[in-house]
DNA sequence: GAGAAGTAACTGTACCAGCAGTCTCTGACA
DNA sequence: TGTCAGAGACTGCTGGTACAGTTACTTCTC
């Protein structure tokens, strides 16, 4: 219990002070970012609508208006699936990987100023190692 | 870094399944769980509207209207400071401390269901120790 | 190959959070 | 004691999120 209040502390705590300095310095929320590197990540840059759902970790809902907005900044675009006209294929553009890049390097050192320099290494891998299944999880499966 | 991804990962993935559970069993969301939490703890179960937003884990501002939601249902109570006329103090009435009480017996299993569960109790003595910190300062100062 | 059932994404509406500005009150100082 | 900087909480507005209902398309069944 300790240990799920350490966690929901250090989660908030560390989101409440990266998700604005984020916003400053590459002009996006962290919602976005959390887009970006799913589509990063994904073979070709590429996903559909119901894959960003499963995958992304903040907004579960309001996806269709959260990519509009992140099409209309250009970073993404969508086209059509060949084979299914009800689906939608959402890939990065290349201003978008550029953005991607930029605000990852900003904020990975916000994260270790925040969160990393605060634990031992001995402790890293201890925490990396004990919540590893829950990104696994999240990685090979939709859950439920 | 691994070890930000699970506490992101960890702490996405329970809230998201424990908000909308606590919601359908008691008829509130977190937010309130939260607050009434903070009043819980606090000498007499009272607390000022800032103190109330230094601690609490979720909102950082909108306290104003969340604890005019939560009057309006019954479970706290502004009331004038003595010798200051501008603060509020917010105090837990009898229904909230039963709601409060209610709602927490309803949250601990979830927890332990979707986290406790997935850590043997090595691990989950090992992160409760490395992010301690986290949940300290949030305690003894209205930090940064 | 026509109709029912299911899937993928979008839209309407209501609610909630974030930000800036406002109002009232306190404490200090001349 | 008049006033003035700052503290404490509230309100208007904007924009994002949540939920339900729609539309367009696909798949299954006979």
């Amino acid at each position: 219990m300790d240990a799920w209040r350490g966690v929901l502390y250090a989660s908030a705590r560390v989101l409440g002070v990266a998700d604005p300095e984020l916003n400053t310095s590459v002009g996006f929320p962290l919602t976005w970012l959390d887009i970006l590197a799913q589509l990063y990540d994904a073979p070709g840059n590429k996903l559909r609508m119901q894959e960003i759902q499963e995958r992304s970790l903040f907004t579960r809902s309001g996806i269709t208006r959260l990519v509009d907005r992140i099409e209309a900044a250009g970073l993404v675009r969508r086209e059509p699936v060949v084979g299914d006209r009800r689906g939608v294929l959402v890939g990065l553009t290349p201003e978008g990987l550029r953005r991607h890049r930029e605000a990852f390097e900003a904020h990975l050192p916000v994260i270790e100023r925040e969160f990393g320099r605060r634990l031992t290494s001995e402790q890293q891998r201890a925490v990396a190692e004990a919540l590893a299944p829950f990104w696994h999880d999240a990685q090979d499966a939709t859950s439920e």
